[in-house]
DNA sequence: CATGAATGAGAATTCATTCAT
DNA sequence: AATGAATGAATTCTCATTCAT
């Protein structure tokens, strides 16, 4: 599995062949497949820690909805959801690689995709339920832009795994990140 | 040449086979080799358009650098930016998909993340020549967050290339992005 | 195609792998796949002509059912049936070999069990018709024992593909079997 | 053993791994080996107690031969033979069915055909035998035909053991048979 | 009596590419 | 400019069997 997840994380899923993780590794060919029962399992068993505690996030916001996100301030909400990331990141920082940057030929390769799509549609449920507590909001804001800052969300947290990013620098990276969103959206939605 | 985009559009260079393009083409396999030397070479000519453009920009933006910069305003700048990158976008649609999005597997496949490590030093470097001359400028930007947007532009433009926007839409996303960036830096440099 | 139908012949599908088949008839094993999608493509080549040949004694004998066959006498009904077979057993000796015994594990595993049973519906319904024309008919044959005397009728063909038959013992045979069979019938009958 | 009977009877001997076999029996995989030594010694073991059955008809065959067959009327030689495959048929269903139907790629594959080949010396000696006690007899039946008919003695073995048929049918397709096979035999023989 | 780990040979199939004509 | 035939290396996966403990 060391060996594996080296070699995925080097080349990618695709480019990475089982004789090879057998060569390296010392492990018989067919002894991995006495563990695995096929190339795609081994990938799925090293990326899915990562994946799993995405969806944990996915499922956790989903409770959230209602009550107390009322008199949740979009900044708060925004950190929180952050903080929330950057902790598996963190954790996770070679599986979620796994996940997000070489599983294309694997059945986990849909799974970046499908879970920016969930994970936009949540934003939006948000942002509509502020609308209608605070009616004065502009909600002439395009899909488009919605889903948007759902993918550069992503793309901070893809940014964060690709560069390595010492704790003092996260800090300023994330207070950066935080006032520009909070800005922006307070500009666009007239606040 | 034709059958060949239609293909690496839909699964992406490695996921056809130069045998799939022969027959669907039909177009003898062998033949094909009379034109293209290799697999690689064909889809390199499929993408070159839309790799040349970009760089072009690019090569535009440097020259530019220096006189004209001086008194241009950070709005106007990215708003031009922004419009040579989408006049490409419009006129090499599936070149530039096929350069983004289905180049894994070939010689090209580094060229998005090349381009836009060239890109964001361009844009570092307005952004430093802007410091010099408006010294009231905050830089305690960090490079990863300058990077960052060079990235999410990008970012930009791929979801454009993926989702199919109408003309009127679109200006209403760019006047978006523009205000959202615009404020947004403005916060952070405390101009 | 002639090393592939020898050796299918010889072990079975499942016992013949294309690299043996590669081997012995000096064909590149990848080659052998430019021609023959699968193994089972090319084994079902080999097999086509007699499973068409089948498949169309079945249709005929559909369109012959009404009409003419009222005044049909069993012998001659046998006996016509019979000689059909016969010409495409000879026809197709080596095909037929291969479709009836070769053919576990491909894909025309079930031809046999599948034409029987269609076969004998066929008969069944023969059977039904004569009974309504001659109503001192004994309708009381189990359906078993109609499917038995099916099945017995393809068992006589494979055994004349089994042992090599000269053309003057084929001709007792088929009488000692038609003779058999009728007056078999016509005890279980009583006609 | 249970599991492995079980799984050779829904797939056949070679379609059956060992590994399958462990793990659906929860006996682990090189424990198997410490009972059996081998894939086809399992399968051997589990069809043996149908094989020895069989065998112990023919044997005996072979020691009545001669003096009580005399006056052994070929009706009643049926019968009395038939009885005795039945018996076994009905004791030694499952295994009956894994030797016949499910023993190819084991060294039992060729059992069926051998023991038909055996089964039908032994009815032409009988009937060599009748004809010289009965000069009347007319000898001029074709070999092929007396083979075939022992190969049909099996078949509707074959199908009982396929089609679940249930007692009272059982004697009623058992009459059908007998009657069908004596007057047949009587008209070819002009007794 | 049982187990976990390992093995090596062999299976089908794919693919980019070449070569002679 | 085109064709048909060929190639060789690689890929994933399967399976019966063995061995040390």
């Amino acid at each position: 599995m060391e060996t594996a997840q080296k070699l995925f994380l080097q080349k990618g899923y695709s480019n990475v062949s089982m004789r090879e993780i057998s060569f390296k590794s010392k492990v018989g060919l067919s002894n991995i497949y006495n563990y695995f029962k096929n190339k795609d399992e081994l990938f799925r068993t090293l990326s899915l820690p990562a994946a799993e505690a995405l969806n944990k996030i996915l499922v956790q916001h989903h409770g959230q909805e209602g009550a107390d996100m009322a008199d949740m301030k979009s900044e708060q909400f925004l950190r929180k959801t952050l903080q929330e990331y950057l902790i598996i990141v963190k954790k996770y920082k070679k599986e979620m690689t796994l996940l997000l940057f070489c599983s294309r030929g694997s059945s986990m390769q849909n799974f970046k995709e499908e879970f920016i799509c969930k994970a936009t549609s949540l934003v939006r449920n948000h942002l509509y339920a502020q609308k209608k507590i605070h009616t004065e909001i502009n909600d002439n804001v395009s899909d488009f832009f919605i889903n948007l800052h759902s993918v550069w969300m992503f793309v901070l947290l893809e940014e964060l795994l690709k560069n390595k990013v010492k704790d003092n620098e996260l800090e300023k990276i994330l207070n950066e990140y935080i006032r520009f969103e909070t800005i922006g959206w307070r500009e666009l939605i007239e606040l």
